[in-house]
DNA sequence: TTGTTGTATGATGCATTGTTCATATATTAT
DNA sequence: ATAATATATGAACAATGCATCATACAACAA
């Protein structure tokens, strides 16, 4: 993952006394596997771009072809061809070829769910703070 | 932001011939503002780091004092504090001062919610590919 | 075939990000 | 006051990520 993340499992990375051991144990078990959440990092880092995050909202009004999504994101062809293959590794989008063009459209409702959440909370918290 | 993100607004971007410039209008028009987008986008970078996911689903069991949450996710309490720290700036969390400990929560129904939609979505598709 | 158009991909350089280390602040105890 | 505990923060280094460039691949036209 990253910086050979420690994980040294030893229990004393935290020098303090006061901790419940019950409720860290009870609460370290029920974590997810580090393989799922592995994959949740990966697709919130796919959404963590603006201009991943660009291409997704575009998608979300219908289908478009690489050129198309090159327009309205006014980035190079090449990078959004980069985007979008990330996007399609862990299947937020979906692909179908016709003749040289390819057409690209949101994979299921699962991702426009997610922006829609985040727009709500940026949206709210946007005028509150900064 | 990031790499000086080109924007260079000139519609010659992409060379394609075969766009569809009214297509590409409409959804230009509907985006969401920079700031807004950019606010997402940070949103989803806290939740993209798997150490910041795990202490996030650590406190959907409730609230937690930095030291708890450093034994549950085995990181350095320093580590633990830095991330709670950017969490607190997004308002992904809320901060408890009880004597020498303070105690975090997550905000608000949002951040559980993407969580949990993120996680269906990751279960759903990591049997299927890779 | 060759040429042209639409898309994909590897390598490189720069920017960003997370962890660690050292230290600072805050609260309570003695 | 000093000491101890709980948390916060700044700087530095290592690792990752994105845009660009060059080039490759795929589909179609002449």
């Amino acid at each position: 993952m990253h910086h050979t993340t420690t994980e040294t499992d030893g229990a004393d990375l935290c020098a303090v006394k006061f901790t419940r051991p019950d409720v860290v144990e009870r609460i370290r078990a029920r974590l997810e596997t580090p393989r799922l959440r592995l994959r949740i990092s990966a697709m919130f880092k796919l959404l963590s771009d603006p201009a991943r995050l660009k291409i997704i909202t575009a998608l979300e009004e219908g289908e478009l072809c690489v050129c198309e999504i090159a327009a309205i994101v006014q980035l190079s062809q090449s990078s959004v061809s980069h985007h979008l293959r990330s996007l399609r590794e862990l299947n937020l989008v979906r692909v179908r070829r016709q003749g040289k063009m390819v057409f690209y459209v949101l994979a299921d409702v699962h991702i426009s769910a997610l922006v829609a959440i985040a727009r709500d909370h940026a949206r709210e918290t946007l005028n509150t703070n900064v």
